[in-house]
RNA sequence: GCUCAGGUGGCGGAAUGGUAGACGCUGAGGACUUAAAAUCCUUUGGCCGUAAGGCCGUGCGGGUUCGAGUCCCGCCCCGAGCACCA
């Protein structure tokens, strides 16, 4: 069967096969030990109100031709799709329209599933997840309460990110230049209590586990750089006068001997003890300012440096020297201990503080290359240091150290950029966290009764939190009361003191807790006659996690979508594995691949999954497609090109042939239209060498040309080449080469026109499985496997070698037989015409001859 | 400022140190057609030349090499990431 047009009808083709794929379930897969598998996975979509953008094809059209080139390859291939669906946009729909979340999402996701469908992904979408599914993300929750366990989630009241135009916390990287990512509005510090998971324990298996996987040098460097691991020394120095000492980590204890004044961040907690009586009223008061100031502000590199002195002074442990202790706001309270000494001689910032308030800089590095300038801040031999001078830095640190040790007034130490990852969020549509807060006294009457039924996830130190003077202790849920599912509401509004709107909804909110049981009542329909001593008053924790948590474990959750024990099943897990190839934007570099990769270890760890420590081995970041005038698409431009429209206009196939060939697959390039019909004219080419004017299918020769045959091989080896290595567009390119010889040769034969289909499969699906039923076959060609090329035929049989003199092309020499000894080629190549010109008469110095392709006579 | 990636025709882009510009688009000319669309053929880096052929040419300046878009050094320009991290 086929669609039976007579033209090239991509409309009629392409609806045809996408609906005999969906009856024959052409891309379901199961575990099958007799082949190898390859698990493809692509970056989930949030599925947004706008529909698919014009990118989304670019990386999902990649996979789809590896996915399908491997199946044809032999492999068992894994290629799903899921939603990403909990977020900010279906939130705000939420609060202006009253719709629950979920009714906008189910919209969108079948919004996107039948355009994504429209352009014939092999996906196997009985697979098919979504985050906001509650047997989804019971799952979400459970690895969140093992987080809990394991003392990897906490509560902290801390300074964060507050914007008031979305009526949420952010997390640091959600703001950029003191605004937030999404919607651009101006954030503010707010302290709030939080949850907080550390991270920061995974820093150093992090960064280790970088070394083993095959990832863009980029994306690498992007996290070694956001872990920021540096290795130094905590050095102590102690207050003139009083009993306690000020802590100060440095990655150059070489120059220790150059400290000239210490800087605490105004943040520092011993500022208040040290602070001279005269300067007090100086220091209040740039504290305060500074506290007011913006991150933005007080980063902004441009602007000098400013600062108050305390009027207390510090020795120096190298030297017993007294020097002036500072405040500045170029000192960060969250780095290192949040205070510096300071060597304004060999550090840029410390110079221009020393600058702008006359401090004495010291020189205590001599630099090799006999620059005198001050600041110096590289290595160097040691000056003005007492028993160290002469030491290189290098050895100068590990030696002042150790010495400093002696007398405990130094430490070897390292320090993380990395923060803690804040894990809440004030928002309706999201995981709510499974915990509920008890009085700290029913917890602890609760932890030491033996039928206490919350064991499950009991952590060894309880998670406590104070709230109007009372303490409360966080009860994890049960596995058994997973999924804890939204309440339905129709006010979306976050409370205006930053709570979630979950905290409104007090039938869901307050609940009786009977810790031997387990049961959980909401407090509205407790009846009071069911009271007794295991019964606890609780109320659920509002906020809800951020948009990542979902995105750590999905590639888990494919494997076995529908596993209702555990997140993965084992058996699914132990054949499929991890993804061979994970492919997306490269805007996700850090927060989604390092979140995802901490969970992944955690996991690891507490044994829940075996299969390696790094989730994803092969990583690819696709382009970004720009607007047809080179800049961002962009509604405001008026610059976005609709996928909807490119298909109705051009076809599925011609879209994913040209998003291939438009360039690097990793690289950023401009759409255009023209272009695009340009690769819808080589569908059109290829159909009218298959089918003729009344639709039949063409008679092909009985053999090929030699010359055809070598390109029609040359191709099948190409082609395969560039699939594995990602180079699609030079893929595409030599297929229109190969479709031109034919059309010179005026036709197929038999076998090259299968074979061109079947190397075209896996880019134009469409018209490949026409033209392929069409040549007499049954089934799929997605189920052919990949041809075999001929490397005797790829061999030319005569060589084209150029002849150079001084470099400089002179002529061609075309041989017939390919071993032609080089004194021959030599003797041939001086004869010719346009060499002998200029050759004649001058005297040769050098001859050279690089098999097959180039011969070069030196000439004086 | 630091780190990384890149700079090739009118455009998107090809080129294991070995014919720079594959392939596609655009432009020009032609065939078919009453005409148009579609299709097909020729041509399309610049300059000189009727041609054969020659000279120049991969951001700029040097270098290595028989030979450099490719390797090395310095500079310029765009893009991305980080950004007072001690």
């Amino acid at each position: 069967m086929y669609a039976g047009c007579q033209q090239y009808d991509f409309d009629q083709i392409e609806l045809f096969w996408q609906k005999f794929w969906d009856k024959n379930k052409t891309f379901c897969v199961q575990e099958d030990t007799s082949k190898e598998k390859y698990y493809i996975l692509d970056m989930f979509p949030y599925p947004s109100g706008a529909g698919l953008h014009i990118g989304h094809p670019e990386g999902y059209t990649a996979s789809d031709i590896l996915a399908r080139y491997k199946h044809a390859k032999g492999y068992n291939v894994l290629h799903p799709m899921g939603w990403d669906a909990f977020g900010l946009p279906a939130e705000q729909h939420a609060i202006k329209t009253g719709i629950n979340p979920s009714t906008n999402t189910a919209n969108n996701v079948s919004i996107f599933k039948k355009q994504m469908k429209r352009i014939g992904f092999a996906i196997d979408w009985e697979r098919e997840i979504n985050t906001t599914d509650p047997i989804y993300f019971k799952w979400t929750q459970w690895i969140f309460l093992q987080l809990f366990k394991h003392g990897l989630a906490y509560v902290d009241e801390c300074p964060v990110w507050w914007c008031e135009g979305l009526k949420s916390v952010l997390a640091n990287e959600e703001v950029i230049g003191g605004r937030s990512e999404r919607g651009n509005f101006p954030v503010v510090r707010k302290n709030l209590c939080q949850w907080v998971l550390r991270i920061t324990r995974y820093a150093d298996k992090l960064l280790e586990g970088l070394s083993s996987v095959d990832w863009p040098d980029s994306t690498k460097r992007q996290q070694i750089a956001w872990i920021g691991k540096s290795e130094g020394a905590n050095i102590f120095f102690k207050i003139d006068g009083h009993g306690e000492e000020i802590c100060t980590y440095t990655t150059r204890p070489d120059t220790i001997f150059g400290v000239t004044f210490l800087v605490l961040a105004p943040e520092h907690p011993l500022i208040e003890k040290i602070v001279a009586p005269k300067f007090e009223n100086d220091v209040k008061k740039y504290v305060e300012n500074s506290r007011k100031k913006s991150d933005l502000e007080r980063t902004d590199l441009a602007k000098t440096k400013t600062g108050v002195q305390t009027g207390a002074h510090a020795i120096n442990p190298a030297n017993g020297k007294k020097i002036e202790i500072w405040i500045a706001d170029y000192v960060l309270a969250s780095h290192g201990s949040g205070a510096i000494m300071a060597v304004p001689g060999h550090d840029r910032r410390d110079y221009d503080f020393a600058s702008n308030y006359g401090i004495a800089v010291t020189k205590v590095i001599d630099n090799a290359s006999g620059d005198n300038q001050l600041p110096y801040v590289g290595d160097g031999v040691l000056i003005n240091s007492e028993r160290f001078n002469g030491l290189s830095s290098e050895e100068a640190k590990g030696k002042i150290v150790s010495w400093l040790q002696e007398t405990k007034r130094a430490d070897f130490t390292q320090n993380y950029k990395l923060r803690n990852w804040l894990f809440s969020r004030q928002r309706y549509w999201g995981e709510p966290i499974p915990i509920i807060w008890i009085k700290e006294n029913d917890y602890k009457a609760a932890a030491s009764n033996d039928k206490f039924y919350f064991k499950e996830f009991l952590p060894n130190e309880p998670i406590s939190n104070e709230k109007d003077g009372i303490t409360y202790c966080a009860l994890p849920l049960c596995t058994s009361h997973l999924p804890l599912t939204l309440p339905p509401t129709d006010n979306y509004l976050p409370s205006s003191d930053g709570e979630s709107p979950l905290a409104k909804i007090h039938s869901w909110l307050n609940v009786y807790v009977n810790v031997e049981t387990g049961q959980i009542v909401p407090a509205d329909d407790f009846n009071e006659k069911d009271r007794n001593s295991s019964c606890v008053l609780g109320r659920r924790e509002t906020n809800t996690m951020p948009q990542w948590a979902g995105s750590c474990w999905y590639y888990l959750r494919y494997l076995s979508p529908r596993c209702e024990t555990a997140i993965v099943d084992p058996d699914a897990i132990n054949y499929w594995q991890t993804p061979d190839f994970y492919i997306g934007g490269a805007e996700h570099a850090v927060l989604h691949l390092l979140y995802a990769r901490f969970w992944h270890r955690f996991l690891f760890d507490i044994g829940v999954i075996r299969t390696g420590k790094e989730p994803f081995k092969k990583l690819f970041h696709q382009g970004i497609i720009l607007g047809e005038d080179g800049t961002k698409m962009s509604k405001s431009r008026g610059n976005v090109i609709n996928p909807d429209e490119v298909v109705n206009r051009y076809g599925a196939d011609a879209l994913r042939l040209y998003e291939m060939f438009l360039g690097p697959l990793d690289m950023m390039k401009p759409w255009s239209t023209k272009g695009i019909e340009g690769v819808f004219r080589f569908l059109k080419k290829i159909w009218n060498e298959y089918i003729d004017r009344e639709g039949n299918t063409k008679n092909f020769h009985d053999n090929l040309s030699d010359e055809c045959q070598t390109v029609v091989n040359e191709t099948i080896k190409k082609v395969g080449n560039d699939i594995e290595g990602l180079k699609f567009n030079t893929a595409i390119s030599q297929m229109m080469i190969c479709l031109n010889s034919i059309q010179k040769a005026g036709g197929f034969d038999n076998a090259s026109a299968g074979n061109f289909l079947k190397i075209l499969a896996p880019f134009a699906p469409h018209i490949s499985e026409e033209l392929w039923a069409r040549l007499g076959n049954n089934g799929s060609i997605y189920d052919a496997p990949w041809p075999e090329y001929d490397d005797s035929k790829i061999v030319p049989t005569s060589q084209k070698i150029i002849v150079q003199v001084n470099g400089k092309m002179r002529a061609e020499l075309v041989v017939n037989d390919v071993n032609t000894s080089e004194g021959a080629i030599f003797e041939l190549a001086i004869n010719i015409e346009n060499v002998k010109k200029y050759v004649a008469n001058k005297k040769i110095l050098k001859k050279v001859y690089a098999k097959g392709t180039v011969v070069n006579f030196v000439v004086e």
